[in-house]
DNA sequence: CCACAGGAGTTGACGTGTCAACTCTAGGAA
DNA sequence: TTCCTAGAGTTGACACGTCAACTCCTGTGG
């Protein structure tokens, strides 16, 4: 038997091909969809994350704690973006004093109007750069996967759903 | 949610889920390998595709330029990380007056030792969190949406090998 | 010789992302 | 009340990445 070292095996040519590739794969893929929305769009794609998710929120209008838990980002990744973005003018951050103190976030006139351009453009863009490449197996094959692989780092069933507080 | 558009339409929820799923996979997972070389060899993704790259050149040395084609990244973003890793002491700039001028990077000491663990521990975890998941039509279909995409995107066949994930 | 084009490499400004430390507020116990 | 805790949000330090502008050298033509 060979020894029992699983860890410290480096990879055979063939999966790091298979690695090689996806990663290649991946990492062109994102850079091209950044590139679309920040040429046709004039954002980022950490931008239209943020846009899109407070233009999808009821109320237009979300804490900062809700955007980290719906986007998945730490709040100090959210508070930094927020800060940007406000700069640039597309959110603002509007205080609440009353009953709960903390500040909702909203889109101001021009983060709506880059919002409803940018999710077209980014949808295009999907479809060209990827809805469009899979045939039905390849799809199928990378449902599975990455539902395989979300369920394994971040299982799902904690996500508070009845937890009563 | 948006009227229905003859060209630009929003993604319908079967496309949104299997976008969405994959995106989410895909970030879970280089940010898990992130972390595990971080935490395990101290290292970031940058530094370690920096020092696979140098370790695997005959010579151990390479020029800017040859980093940079080799690992498909910008020169500017090459520089700036040669910076930070001779600050941090895992690479040197050597000078070469003569001949060429150009200064020649190569590993120090410490960045030797750090690439020589940092090789088994990674591919333990790209083992671990990927080519343990796949099933063979799983890889194949992977394997193969990797290949169309890359062809599509950057047709060259380019031989950079890609920056080790 | 000087001028100048062009490539190699660097630098600065800025946006992005993580980690740890911090502020501010509310709620509970001594 | 005062102290302690805990959560929401912010900030600072730093690493990463892109773009454009810059330096330095070299080769070519006047």
């Amino acid at each position: 038997m060979l020894p029992v070292m699983a860890q410290s095996r480096t990879l055979e040519p063939e999966e790091w091909e298979l690695w090689d590739a996806w990663m290649r794969a991946q990492r062109l893929l994102t850079r091209e969809l950044d590139r679309g929305l920040q040429r046709d769009c004039g954002i980022s794609k950490a931008e239209f994350s943020v846009l899109v998710t407070l233009w999808q929120a009821p109320g237009r209008e979300m804490r900062v704690g809700e955007l980290s838990e719906s986007l998945d980002w730490e709040k100090s990744r959210v508070s930094h973006q927020l800060t940007r973005m406000e700069n640039r003018g597309f959110v603002e951050r509007t205080e609440r004093g009353a009953g709960g103190r903390r500040t909702g976030i909203g889109l101001t006139d021009k983060g709506r109007s880059a919002v409803q351009s940018a999710v077209l453009v980014h949808a295009g863009n999907i479809r060209h750069y990827f809805l469009d490449m899979l045939t039905p197996q390849q799809a199928e094959a990378l449902r599975a996967w990455s539902g395989q692989l979300i369920e394994r780092i971040e299982p799902r069933g904690s996500g508070a759903p009845d937890d009563a507080g």
